[in-house]
RNA sequence: GCGCAGGUGACAGAGUGGUCAAUUGUACCUGACUGUAAAUCAGGCGCCCUAGCGGCUACGUAGGUUCAAAUCCUACCCUGCGCA
């Protein structure tokens, strides 16, 4: 894997550059899109490609249970097995620890916005009773099949053997993601256990990377204090097992909305400037600015289709619902001057009777136009970097979209 | 014409004297969704308002019994099935 810059944000963090993966090239910033189970749903790999895709991204945990890392491996690999011949990542079940553990049940998301104080537990409670499907021990974590109740316990190594047998071009340390509701003390608990899986991740990958074609991101965790998000990314930037690091670094966590701007930007001060960041699990348009602006190469996020599939479309002047009654007999496309293969080809009041009809091309075309809208999105941001005028088109479109 | 069954909110369909403005599903209206437990979930859905365990009108129509009726009685209208 190779990384090159070739034009940085003026006084910013911000750049844009060139990814190089055994796959072929990322230009970045990017946005990555989401295929957990080795298949963006709803969307064939050509429309994918088509929607202006580069990379995407499938999930360790999700894989590996089904139809298990083996079974990849012997259809080829997760190219092959799923016919995207571009770049692909594989996340490391890192997020998964959160999901079905502590988040489990409980309303807790990757974003959320803390406007009621009540949420932030002051003293870390024994909440082990509590039904969860991933316990967090310091060695790995346990998982209890969301799909038929069998106990898998993963582990650094077994997250990073998973992963080379799925052969994505790039893949992370297996980490755990905090909900910004614990306290500092558990904080810091899980960043200890974040770093030293961390190494462990990495050892493992020396050991299989023999030829040199996958690449490893470490992830950066620390919640909402800085202390701790610079400390965590120092920690991981500089870490090395037989004299070799990261190829590059995810920033993790899941993030009180006022909270998101300060903690990327924090890591991204420390993190070495030549090594692509990745900005797991966000985001939004607004996101994506902000991101971009703080130094941030690549993002992934799965609500362009699982908005889409909801019946929420993003449009240049913010997103809509198109199930509303405003739009039955709708005969514009979902977004005025888009040239998405759903835009060129319908109305907003025939994907809103696919919606209300319940029928599966609905949340194909909606998906395919948000993957096409904020793909898009992240390349006229990148476009903007490279003609030097960043700051106008940001400007631009957050005052249409924002209306 | 006779016999039987039945007429409940947009639809389907519960309820068979009080706790029923009426279970439930669908439809409809609105909202949520950020490294996918998600083609999912939540709220609303007679009218009025000072929005309250408030007022009013409601279970084919018209009467009646009762402290109290969607629920019981009478008549009428209508629907389905069967027999003529």
């Amino acid at each position: 894997m190779k990384f090159t810059i070739q034009k940085k944000l003026a006084g910013k963090l911000g750049r844009a550059g060139i990814l190089e993966t055994s796959h072929g090239a990322i230009e970045t910033p990017a946005f990555v899109v989401v295929g957990t189970k080795a298949t963006v749903k709803s969307l064939t790999p050509e429309a994918v490609r088509d929607a202006g895709a580069q990379v995407v991204l499938a999930n360790t945990y999700h894989l590996y249970l089904q139809p298990g890392d083996e079974a990849v491996k012997k259809m080829g690999g997760l190219h092959r097995m799923m016919n995207w011949h571009g770049p692909a990542m594989t996340d490391s079940g890192g997020f998964q620890v959160f999901s079905l553990g502590a988040a489990y049940g409980k309303g807790i998301s990757k974003v959320l916005a803390i406007t009621d104080p009540s949420l932030l537990i002051p003293e870390r409670f024994d909440d082990a009773a509590a039904p969860r499907l991933a316990k967090v021990g310091e060695d790995g974590v346990s998982f209890t099949s969301h799909l038929d109740g069998s106990v898998h316990y993963i582990t650094p190594e077994k997250s990073i053997a998973i992963q080379h047998n799925l052969g994505a071009d790039i893949i992370f340390a297996f980490d755990e993601c905090t909900a910004p509701t614990e306290d500092i003390k558990y904080q810091e608990e899980a960043l200890e256990r974040t770093h030293a899986w961390a190494r462990r991740s990495l050892a493992e990958h020396q050991k299989r990377n023999t030829e040199n074609t996958v690449a490893l991101f470490g992830i950066v965790q620390g919640g909402r204090e800085e202390r701790l998000r610079k400390k965590s990314a120092k920690v991981i930037s500089d870490m090395e097992v037989d004299g070799a690091g990261f190829d590059g670094f995810g920033i993790g966590g899941s993030f009180a909305k006022e909270d998101m701007e300060s903690a990327v930007k924090w890591v991204n001060e420390v993190l070495p400037e030549e090594k692509p960041r990745h900005l797991l699990g966000i985001g939004e348009p607004e996101d994506l600015f902000m991101g971009i602006e703080q130094g941030v190469d690549l993002f992934d996020c799965v609500l362009p289709t699982r908005l889409g599939r909801n019946g929420t479309l993003y449009t240049s002047r913010g997103k809509i619902h198109i199930e509303n009654a405003q739009y039955r007999l709708d005969l514009g496309p979902i977004d005025d001057g888009c040239v998405c293969y759903t835009c060129k080809n319908y109305s907003r009041a025939y994907v809103a009777h696919l919606f209300r009809g319940k029928e599966m091309l609905a949340g194909t075309l909606a998906s395919v136009h948000n993957v096409h809208f904020i793909v898009n999105l992240v390349k006229k941001i990148r476009r903007s970097i490279l003609d030097g005028n960043f700051e106008k088109y940001k400007k631009e479109f957050l005052k249409n979209y924002a209306q």
